[in-house]
DNA sequence: CTTAGGG
DNA sequence: CCCTAAG
Protein backbone atom coordinates (compact mmCIF):
# COMPACT_ATOMS: atom_id res chain seq x y z
CA UNK A 1 0.00 0.00 0.00
CA UNK A 2 2.82 2.41 -0.75
CA UNK A 3 1.38 5.79 -2.24
CA UNK A 4 3.80 7.22 -4.79
CA UNK A 5 4.16 10.84 -3.39
CA UNK A 6 5.85 11.66 -6.53
CA UNK A 7 2.78 11.65 -8.78
CA UNK A 8 1.14 15.39 -9.66
CA UNK A 9 -1.76 15.57 -7.02
CA UNK A 10 -2.84 19.00 -8.42
CA UNK A 11 -4.85 17.81 -10.89
CA UNK A 12 -6.42 15.29 -9.43
CA UNK A 13 -8.51 17.09 -6.49
CA UNK A 14 -11.35 15.98 -8.03
CA UNK A 15 -13.92 13.69 -6.58
CA UNK A 16 -15.36 11.99 -9.87
CA UNK A 17 -13.02 9.80 -11.62
CA UNK A 18 -15.06 11.25 -14.78
CA UNK A 19 -13.54 14.48 -13.94
CA UNK A 20 -10.43 12.32 -13.92
CA UNK A 21 -10.22 10.85 -17.46
CA UNK A 22 -11.68 13.46 -19.08
CA UNK A 23 -9.52 16.05 -17.71
CA UNK A 24 -6.32 13.15 -18.37
CA UNK A 25 -4.62 15.50 -21.12
CA UNK A 26 -3.97 18.57 -18.48
CA UNK A 27 -1.64 16.03 -16.38
CA UNK A 28 1.69 15.61 -16.37
CA UNK A 29 1.48 11.73 -16.88
CA UNK A 30 3.96 10.35 -14.46
CA UNK A 31 5.59 7.02 -16.27
CA UNK A 32 2.75 4.72 -14.67
CA UNK A 33 0.28 6.84 -15.76
CA UNK A 34 1.62 6.90 -19.69
CA UNK A 35 -1.35 4.58 -20.36
CA UNK A 36 -3.43 7.21 -20.30
CA UNK A 37 -1.92 9.08 -22.90
CA UNK A 38 -1.04 6.60 -25.22
CA UNK A 39 -2.86 6.91 -28.63
CA UNK A 40 -4.71 3.49 -28.48
CA UNK A 41 -5.81 4.79 -24.63
CA UNK A 42 -7.43 7.88 -25.26
CA UNK A 43 -10.08 9.38 -23.59
CA UNK A 44 -12.23 8.55 -26.27
CA UNK A 45 -11.49 5.07 -25.66
CA UNK A 46 -11.71 5.45 -21.85
CA UNK A 47 -15.13 7.72 -21.76
CA UNK A 48 -16.68 4.49 -24.72
CA UNK A 49 -15.64 1.87 -22.31
CA UNK A 50 -17.29 4.16 -19.58
CA UNK A 51 -20.14 4.31 -20.95
CA UNK A 52 -20.22 0.68 -21.99
CA UNK A 53 -19.80 1.27 -25.88
CA UNK A 54 -17.27 -1.07 -26.07
CA UNK A 55 -17.44 -4.49 -27.27
CA UNK A 56 -16.91 -7.03 -24.18
CA UNK A 57 -14.05 -8.48 -26.40
CA UNK A 58 -12.59 -5.17 -26.47
CA UNK A 59 -13.19 -4.53 -23.11
CA UNK A 60 -11.76 -7.61 -22.40
CA UNK A 61 -8.16 -6.75 -23.84
CA UNK A 62 -8.30 -3.12 -22.76
CA UNK A 63 -9.15 -3.98 -19.40
CA UNK A 64 -6.10 -6.31 -19.97
CA UNK A 65 -4.00 -3.69 -20.49
CA UNK A 66 -5.37 -1.36 -17.76
CA UNK A 67 -5.07 -3.64 -15.14
CA UNK A 68 -1.22 -4.50 -16.43
CA UNK A 69 -0.13 -0.54 -16.94
CA UNK A 70 -1.30 -0.40 -13.48
CA UNK A 71 -0.70 -1.35 -10.16
CA UNK A 72 -3.35 -2.18 -8.43
CA UNK A 73 -2.59 -3.46 -5.15
CA UNK A 74 -4.33 -1.24 -3.37
CA UNK A 75 -7.25 -2.32 -4.37
CA UNK A 76 -8.53 -3.98 -0.85
CA UNK A 77 -9.12 0.39 0.29
CA UNK A 78 -10.74 1.34 -2.42
CA UNK A 79 -13.23 3.09 -0.47
CA UNK A 80 -10.88 5.98 0.27
CA UNK A 81 -11.19 8.60 -2.18
CA UNK A 82 -10.64 11.89 -0.38
CA UNK A 83 -6.68 10.93 -0.61
CA UNK A 84 -6.30 12.39 -3.96
CA UNK A 85 -3.17 9.31 -4.47
CA UNK A 86 -2.22 7.91 -7.63
CA UNK A 87 -3.56 4.67 -6.33
CA UNK A 88 -6.68 6.13 -5.12
CA UNK A 89 -7.78 7.85 -8.50
CA UNK A 90 -7.04 4.31 -10.09
CA UNK A 91 -9.33 2.71 -7.54
CA UNK A 92 -11.90 5.34 -8.64
CA UNK A 93 -11.75 4.87 -12.09
CA UNK A 94 -12.15 1.14 -11.69
CA UNK A 95 -15.01 1.27 -9.59
CA UNK A 96 -16.87 3.92 -11.77
CA UNK A 97 -16.27 1.50 -14.76
CA UNK A 98 -17.54 -1.30 -12.86
CA UNK A 99 -20.61 1.02 -11.95
CA UNK A 100 -21.00 1.70 -15.31
CA UNK A 101 -20.80 -1.77 -16.62
CA UNK A 102 -23.10 -2.68 -13.86
CA UNK A 103 -25.43 0.22 -14.51
CA UNK A 104 -28.51 -1.94 -14.14
CA UNK A 105 -27.62 -3.90 -10.75
CA UNK A 106 -28.85 -2.63 -8.27
CA UNK A 107 -26.07 -2.39 -5.87
CA UNK A 108 -22.58 -2.57 -6.80
CA UNK A 109 -21.50 -3.02 -3.20
CA UNK A 110 -23.33 -6.56 -2.98
CA UNK A 111 -21.14 -7.86 -5.98
CA UNK A 112 -18.27 -7.13 -3.68
CA UNK A 113 -20.28 -8.30 -0.74
CA UNK A 114 -21.08 -11.43 -2.30
CA UNK A 115 -18.27 -12.22 -3.87
CA UNK A 116 -16.45 -13.57 -0.76
CA UNK A 117 -12.74 -12.13 -1.32
CA UNK A 118 -11.70 -14.48 1.64
CA UNK A 119 -12.25 -17.66 -0.77
CA UNK A 120 -10.09 -15.83 -2.95
CA UNK A 121 -7.20 -15.43 -0.93
CA UNK A 122 -7.66 -19.24 0.43
CA UNK A 123 -6.64 -19.81 -3.51
CA UNK A 124 -3.46 -18.58 -2.46
CA UNK A 125 -0.63 -20.09 -0.14
CA UNK A 126 -0.17 -18.59 2.80
CA UNK A 127 3.55 -17.75 2.29
CA UNK A 128 2.76 -15.72 -1.11
CA UNK A 129 1.72 -12.31 0.02
CA UNK A 130 2.11 -10.63 -3.26
CA UNK A 131 0.24 -13.31 -4.77
CA UNK A 132 -2.55 -12.29 -2.77
CA UNK A 133 -3.05 -8.95 -3.51
CA UNK A 134 -3.05 -9.86 -7.03
CA UNK A 135 -5.12 -12.08 -6.66
CA UNK A 136 -7.78 -9.90 -4.75
CA UNK A 137 -7.59 -7.55 -7.14
CA UNK A 138 -8.01 -9.95 -10.32
CA UNK A 139 -11.24 -11.22 -8.27
CA UNK A 140 -12.64 -8.07 -7.07
CA UNK A 141 -12.03 -6.16 -9.33
CA UNK A 142 -14.16 -5.39 -12.74
CA UNK A 143 -11.87 -7.09 -14.77
CA UNK A 144 -11.69 -10.32 -12.84
CA UNK A 145 -15.35 -9.97 -12.52
CA UNK A 146 -16.83 -9.19 -15.95
CA UNK A 147 -14.45 -10.38 -18.65
CA UNK A 148 -16.40 -13.02 -20.63
CA UNK A 149 -13.43 -14.54 -22.13
CA UNK A 150 -13.86 -17.63 -20.02
CA UNK A 151 -13.08 -19.76 -22.69
CA UNK A 152 -9.59 -18.73 -23.26
CA UNK A 153 -6.71 -20.11 -20.82
CA UNK A 154 -3.62 -18.74 -20.60
CA UNK A 155 -1.11 -20.15 -22.61
CA UNK A 156 1.65 -18.86 -20.19
CA UNK A 157 0.84 -21.31 -17.46
CA UNK A 158 2.22 -24.40 -19.08
CA UNK A 159 5.22 -26.26 -17.66
CA UNK A 160 6.75 -24.86 -15.08
CA UNK A 161 4.17 -22.27 -14.34
CA UNK A 162 4.89 -18.90 -11.89
CA UNK A 163 3.00 -18.79 -8.33
CA UNK A 164 2.26 -15.44 -9.87
CA UNK A 165 0.75 -17.11 -13.44
CA UNK A 166 -2.18 -19.33 -12.07
CA UNK A 167 -2.84 -16.71 -8.95
CA UNK A 168 -3.49 -14.52 -11.57
CA UNK A 169 -4.80 -16.10 -14.49
CA UNK A 170 -6.36 -19.49 -13.46
CA UNK A 171 -7.83 -19.04 -10.29
CA UNK A 172 -9.88 -15.90 -10.69
CA UNK A 173 -11.11 -18.02 -14.10
CA UNK A 174 -11.78 -20.75 -12.87
CA UNK A 175 -14.11 -19.62 -9.95
CA UNK A 176 -14.81 -16.38 -8.62
CA UNK A 177 -15.53 -15.26 -11.94
CA UNK A 178 -18.15 -17.29 -12.22
CA UNK A 179 -19.42 -16.17 -8.78
CA UNK A 180 -19.30 -12.78 -9.73
CA UNK A 181 -21.07 -13.18 -13.65
CA UNK A 182 -23.83 -15.82 -12.08
CA UNK A 183 -24.56 -12.71 -9.58
CA UNK A 184 -24.67 -10.18 -11.99
CA UNK A 185 -26.59 -12.19 -14.42
CA UNK A 186 -29.37 -12.72 -11.58
CA UNK A 187 -29.10 -8.77 -11.55
CA UNK A 188 -29.91 -8.07 -14.85
CA UNK A 189 -32.46 -11.17 -15.69
CA UNK A 190 -35.57 -9.26 -14.88
CA UNK A 191 -33.75 -6.36 -17.53
CA UNK A 192 -34.79 -7.28 -20.75
CA UNK A 193 -31.64 -5.76 -22.46
CA UNK A 194 -29.61 -8.13 -20.76
CA UNK A 195 -28.48 -9.91 -23.86
CA UNK A 196 -27.14 -7.18 -25.53
CA UNK A 197 -24.19 -6.85 -22.97
CA UNK A 198 -23.50 -10.51 -23.69
CA UNK A 199 -21.69 -12.42 -26.37
CA UNK A 200 -23.81 -14.81 -28.48
CA UNK A 201 -23.08 -17.92 -26.60
CA UNK A 202 -24.42 -16.51 -23.94
CA UNK A 203 -27.54 -14.82 -25.79
CA UNK A 204 -28.40 -18.62 -26.90
CA UNK A 205 -28.22 -19.41 -23.40
CA UNK A 206 -30.46 -16.37 -22.49
CA UNK A 207 -32.64 -17.29 -25.10
CA UNK A 208 -33.10 -20.47 -24.14
CA UNK A 209 -33.75 -20.12 -20.67
CA UNK A 210 -36.57 -18.16 -21.92
CA UNK A 211 -37.99 -20.16 -24.23
CA UNK A 212 -37.95 -22.22 -21.34
CA UNK A 213 -39.40 -20.02 -19.04
CA UNK A 214 -42.74 -19.74 -20.50
CA UNK A 215 -43.44 -23.82 -20.74
CA UNK A 216 -42.68 -23.77 -16.87
CA UNK A 217 -43.11 -21.28 -14.89
CA UNK A 218 -40.34 -22.03 -12.39
CA UNK A 219 -39.09 -19.13 -10.53
CA UNK A 220 -35.66 -18.51 -11.39
CA UNK A 221 -34.02 -21.92 -11.04
CA UNK A 222 -35.69 -24.35 -13.46
CA UNK A 223 -33.83 -22.35 -16.44
CA UNK A 224 -31.13 -21.63 -14.89
CA UNK A 225 -28.83 -24.65 -16.03
CA UNK A 226 -29.44 -23.35 -19.24
CA UNK A 227 -28.56 -20.15 -18.48
CA UNK A 228 -24.89 -21.15 -18.88
CA UNK A 229 -25.37 -23.61 -21.19
CA UNK A 230 -23.06 -22.21 -23.89
CA UNK A 231 -21.24 -19.95 -21.93
CA UNK A 232 -18.14 -22.05 -21.47
CA UNK A 233 -16.36 -24.31 -23.96
CA UNK A 234 -15.58 -27.24 -22.33
CA UNK A 235 -13.30 -29.65 -23.80
CA UNK A 236 -14.53 -32.44 -21.79
CA UNK A 237 -17.71 -32.91 -23.55
CA UNK A 238 -18.01 -35.68 -26.43
CA UNK A 239 -18.47 -34.68 -30.06
CA UNK A 240 -22.24 -33.58 -30.84
CA UNK A 241 -23.54 -33.33 -33.92
CA UNK A 242 -25.41 -29.83 -33.43
CA UNK A 243 -24.99 -27.18 -30.66
CA UNK A 244 -27.59 -28.49 -28.14
CA UNK A 245 -28.53 -31.86 -29.41
CA UNK A 246 -26.18 -33.14 -27.02
CA UNK A 247 -28.44 -32.15 -24.39
CA UNK A 248 -31.36 -34.09 -26.35
CA UNK A 249 -29.81 -37.52 -26.28
CA UNK A 250 -28.96 -37.30 -22.48
CA UNK A 251 -31.90 -38.87 -21.41
CA UNK A 252 -32.55 -37.01 -18.41
CA UNK A 253 -32.05 -33.51 -20.09
CA UNK A 254 -30.32 -32.48 -16.83
CA UNK A 255 -26.62 -32.31 -17.75
CA UNK A 256 -26.47 -29.15 -18.75
CA UNK A 257 -23.14 -27.59 -17.98
CA UNK A 258 -23.57 -24.90 -15.59
CA UNK A 259 -21.36 -22.96 -13.56
CA UNK A 260 -24.36 -20.80 -11.31
CA UNK A 261 -22.52 -21.32 -8.42
CA UNK A 262 -25.01 -20.28 -5.71
CA UNK A 263 -28.96 -22.09 -4.88
CA UNK A 264 -27.69 -25.16 -5.93
CA UNK A 265 -30.04 -27.08 -3.59
CA UNK A 266 -32.97 -26.01 -5.41
CA UNK A 267 -31.48 -26.62 -8.57
CA UNK A 268 -30.26 -30.13 -7.58
CA UNK A 269 -33.96 -30.80 -6.17
CA UNK A 270 -35.60 -30.13 -9.36
CA UNK A 271 -33.21 -31.88 -11.48
CA UNK A 272 -33.48 -34.93 -8.85
CA UNK A 273 -37.36 -34.65 -9.37
CA UNK A 274 -36.97 -34.67 -12.94
CA UNK A 275 -35.36 -37.48 -13.79
CA UNK A 276 -36.32 -39.26 -10.47
CA UNK A 277 -37.21 -43.42 -10.94
CA UNK A 278 -36.74 -43.11 -14.17
CA UNK A 279 -33.59 -45.12 -15.00
CA UNK A 280 -29.91 -44.74 -14.33
CA UNK A 281 -30.48 -42.97 -11.35
CA UNK A 282 -26.67 -42.21 -11.18
CA UNK A 283 -25.34 -39.49 -13.01
CA UNK A 284 -28.37 -37.07 -12.10
CA UNK A 285 -25.92 -34.29 -12.91
CA UNK A 286 -23.53 -34.12 -15.02
CA UNK A 287 -21.28 -31.13 -15.00
CA UNK A 288 -18.70 -30.47 -17.62
CA UNK A 289 -15.07 -29.41 -16.65
CA UNK A 290 -14.13 -26.35 -18.18
CA UNK A 291 -10.73 -26.19 -19.25
CA UNK A 292 -10.50 -23.08 -16.47
CA UNK A 293 -11.41 -25.55 -13.56
CA UNK A 294 -8.99 -28.40 -15.63
CA UNK A 295 -6.09 -25.50 -14.96
CA UNK A 296 -7.50 -25.08 -11.34
CA UNK A 297 -7.08 -28.68 -10.47
CA UNK A 298 -3.85 -28.91 -11.73
CA UNK A 299 -2.25 -25.86 -9.91
CA UNK A 300 -4.26 -27.42 -6.83
CA UNK A 301 -2.30 -31.22 -7.19
CA UNK A 302 0.97 -29.19 -8.32
CA UNK A 303 0.58 -27.57 -4.63
CA UNK A 304 -0.71 -29.92 -2.26
CA UNK A 305 0.01 -32.87 -4.22
CA UNK A 306 -2.20 -36.05 -5.26
CA UNK A 307 -4.50 -37.15 -3.08
CA UNK A 308 -4.52 -34.44 -1.00
CA UNK A 309 -8.35 -34.03 -2.60
CA UNK A 310 -9.92 -32.19 0.34
CA UNK A 311 -6.89 -29.31 0.15
CA UNK A 312 -7.21 -29.08 -3.07
CA UNK A 313 -11.30 -28.35 -2.64
CA UNK A 314 -10.96 -26.19 0.07
CA UNK A 315 -8.48 -24.33 -1.33
CA UNK A 316 -9.14 -24.33 -4.99
CA UNK A 317 -12.68 -24.91 -5.33
CA UNK A 318 -13.57 -23.24 -2.61
CA UNK A 319 -16.65 -21.72 -4.53
CA UNK A 320 -17.67 -24.27 -6.49
CA UNK A 321 -20.63 -26.16 -4.37
CA UNK A 322 -20.07 -29.15 -6.65
CA UNK A 323 -16.92 -30.32 -7.62
CA UNK A 324 -16.46 -32.35 -4.13
CA UNK A 325 -12.95 -33.64 -3.23
CA UNK A 326 -14.24 -37.28 -5.15
CA UNK A 327 -15.27 -35.56 -8.09
CA UNK A 328 -12.12 -33.73 -8.20
CA UNK A 329 -9.97 -36.96 -7.78
CA UNK A 330 -12.05 -38.46 -10.35
CA UNK A 331 -11.51 -35.64 -12.90
CA UNK A 332 -7.73 -36.20 -11.76
CA UNK A 333 -8.65 -39.86 -12.98
CA UNK A 334 -9.62 -38.71 -16.03
CA UNK A 335 -7.25 -36.66 -16.99
CA UNK A 336 -4.63 -39.14 -16.99
CA UNK A 337 -6.14 -41.43 -18.54
CA UNK A 338 -6.65 -38.83 -21.28
CA UNK A 339 -2.85 -37.73 -21.16
CA UNK A 340 -1.74 -41.19 -21.96
CA UNK A 341 -4.43 -41.82 -24.30
CA UNK A 342 -3.14 -38.20 -25.88
CA UNK A 343 0.14 -39.74 -25.68
CA UNK A 344 -0.23 -42.90 -27.62
CA UNK A 345 -2.24 -41.78 -30.12
CA UNK A 346 -1.49 -37.89 -30.71
CA UNK A 347 -4.18 -38.01 -33.57
CA UNK A 348 -6.64 -39.06 -32.16
CA UNK A 349 -6.17 -36.18 -29.81
CA UNK A 350 -6.43 -33.63 -32.66
CA UNK A 351 -9.40 -35.67 -34.33
CA UNK A 352 -11.57 -35.04 -30.94
CA UNK A 353 -13.68 -32.67 -31.19
CA UNK A 354 -12.21 -31.68 -27.47
CA UNK A 355 -9.05 -31.60 -27.70
CA UNK A 356 -7.29 -31.21 -24.70
CA UNK A 357 -4.77 -28.01 -24.45
CA UNK A 358 -1.65 -28.76 -24.95
CA UNK A 359 -0.75 -26.57 -21.59
CA UNK A 360 -3.38 -29.02 -19.81
CA UNK A 361 -1.80 -31.74 -21.26
CA UNK A 362 1.82 -31.03 -20.28
CA UNK A 363 0.85 -30.19 -17.19
CA UNK A 364 -0.92 -33.41 -16.13
CA UNK A 365 1.86 -35.84 -17.45
CA UNK A 366 4.73 -33.59 -15.89
CA UNK A 367 2.46 -34.39 -12.32
CA UNK A 368 1.55 -37.89 -13.52
CA UNK A 369 5.09 -38.33 -13.77
CA UNK A 370 5.81 -37.35 -10.52
CA UNK A 371 2.64 -39.29 -9.20
CA UNK A 372 2.44 -42.75 -10.27
CA UNK A 373 -0.48 -43.61 -11.89
CA UNK A 374 -2.22 -47.12 -12.78
CA UNK A 375 -2.35 -45.91 -16.28
CA UNK A 376 1.09 -45.06 -16.61
CA UNK A 377 2.71 -47.99 -18.25
CA UNK A 378 5.67 -48.12 -16.46
CA UNK A 379 5.17 -47.30 -13.43
CA UNK A 380 2.29 -49.33 -12.44
CA UNK A 381 3.40 -52.90 -10.93
CA UNK A 382 0.14 -54.34 -9.31
CA UNK A 383 1.80 -57.68 -9.76
CA UNK A 384 4.61 -56.72 -7.13
CA UNK A 385 2.69 -54.95 -4.76
CA UNK A 386 2.66 -57.16 -2.09
CA UNK A 387 6.30 -57.29 -2.43
CA UNK A 388 7.84 -53.76 -2.85
CA UNK A 389 5.71 -50.99 -2.35
CA UNK A 390 8.33 -48.67 -3.49
CA UNK A 391 7.73 -49.41 -6.95
CA UNK A 392 3.85 -48.70 -6.12
CA UNK A 393 3.65 -45.77 -4.48
CA UNK A 394 5.49 -43.19 -4.34
CA UNK A 395 3.83 -40.23 -2.87
CA UNK A 396 4.36 -37.03 -3.67
CA UNK A 397 7.70 -35.08 -4.25
CA UNK A 398 6.86 -31.61 -3.78
CA UNK A 399 9.28 -29.24 -2.11
C1' DC B 1 -14.55 -37.85 7.63
C1' DT B 2 -11.17 -38.78 3.81
C1' DT B 3 -9.32 -41.58 0.31
C1' DA B 4 -9.08 -45.23 -3.16
C1' DG B 5 -11.20 -48.03 -6.30
C1' DG B 6 -14.85 -50.02 -9.02
C1' DG B 7 -19.16 -49.34 -11.46
C1' DC C 1 -20.89 -39.07 -11.40
C1' DC C 2 -22.16 -42.48 -7.92
C1' DC C 3 -21.33 -45.95 -4.37
C1' DT C 4 -18.76 -48.24 -1.02
C1' DA C 5 -15.03 -50.25 1.54
C1' DA C 6 -11.07 -49.21 4.25
C1' DG C 7 -7.88 -46.05 6.93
Amino acid sequence: MDRTPGFPASGFKCDTVDENVCHSNEYKMSDMKRFLMEPTHDNTAVDSFLGLGMETMGLSSTMDEFSHAFDFSFLPDYGGLDSCTTQDVEAGLKFQILDGFLDEVEEVEDIYASHDLSSTSNHILPETEDMKKVSELEDGGPYGNISFHSESYSPGISGSTGLSEWSKETVPHAESQNVSREKLKDSLDSNESEDDKKPLSTFIGSWAKRSRNRKKNFPNTAYRRLDSSGERMSYDFRPRKGPIKKYMHTSTENTFPDDQLTSSESEDDISVRKTSRTRSDRRKHQRMWTVDEVMTLVDGISHFGVGKWTDIKNNFFQSATHRTPVDIRDKWRNLLKASYNAGEAEERRKSSSRPMPKDILHRVRELASRHPSPFSRSSCLVYDSSRSQSTSKKKKKRS
